[in-house]
DNA sequence: GAAAAGATGTTCT
DNA sequence: GAACATCTTTTCA
């Protein structure tokens, strides 16, 4: 097993998914170099968790990249939008850490092009960071993150001031891990979905210093 | 700034 | 046919 696939695998995916909080997503495509600091993910335990895609061992052609190696990317549709998960845990162990939304730091003006959106509407969401990305298909579901265009760089990370940690976004609250505490975002970052413009830390966005 | 409704693909009953 | 790991637009305050 490389580096990548341990880090995605050596630690509890509740841990995995904090420590993502602060590290640069890059996606390398026809449409230039895009980058942004992950600030808001969550967290899916697998076959017990009844938010999960993967509850109740339901396993599918559709879900199968959930259940591939540590690392690999899950591309998956829900209603008109595409949303993606990093998969974590070993093979056959379908966990995952949903990416809900990114600061954006490169190329802003052609994720205001895809979005036609600008500001904070940029890409403070699931499906708005991959409208963002101008992914609007699945040709990435399945392929290992490191060699793929779309990853996630391990070897720096922003610090947050504070992570916060709630419930999970949009989830069946009436499940029986519908209030589970799964989702973390950095506290004050204005990208947060779902965040009121008045909680927000205007002089450093929630990191513990300013840009690196 | 909140709430409601519509668009929409896949899965389960 | 119903539910859903979402987003936009409209309507009302």
């Amino acid at each position: 097993m490389d580096a990548y696939q341990a880090y995605f695998s050596s630690q509890p995916t509740t841990v995995i998914a904090q420590d993502l909080l602060g590290r640069l997503l890059i996606y390398d495509s026809d449409q230039g170099h895009f980058a942004g600091y992950i600030v808001e993910t969550e967290a899916y335990l697998g076959v017990k968790d009844s938010a999960s895609h993967a509850f109740n061992h339901r396993r599918t052609n559709y879900s199968e990249s959930l259940y591939g190696d540590p690392g690999d990317l899950y591309i998956y549709q829900i209603r008109a939008n595409y949303c993606f998960d990093v998969v974590v845990q070993a093979r056959n162990e379908p966990q995952g850490i949903l990416i809900r939304a990114i600061e954006p730091l490169a190329n802003l003006d052609q994720m205001a092009k895809n979005r036609h959106q600008t500001g904070v509407n940029l890409t403070n969401g699931p499906g708005k960071v991959m409208q963002a990305l101008g992914i609007q298909d699945r040709h990435l579901d399945g392929l290992p993150m490191d060699q793929a265009p779309l990853k996630i760089d391990l070897s720096q990370r922003r610090q947050p001031q504070k992570i916060m940690v709630t419930p999970r976004i949009g989830v069946n609250q009436d499940g029986d891990s519908g209030k589970d505490l799964c989702r973390f975002y950095v506290w004050g970052n204005p990208y947060v979905s779902k965040s009121k413009r008045r909680d927000d830390d205007h002089d450093h966005h929630g990191w513990l210093k300013k840009e690196n």
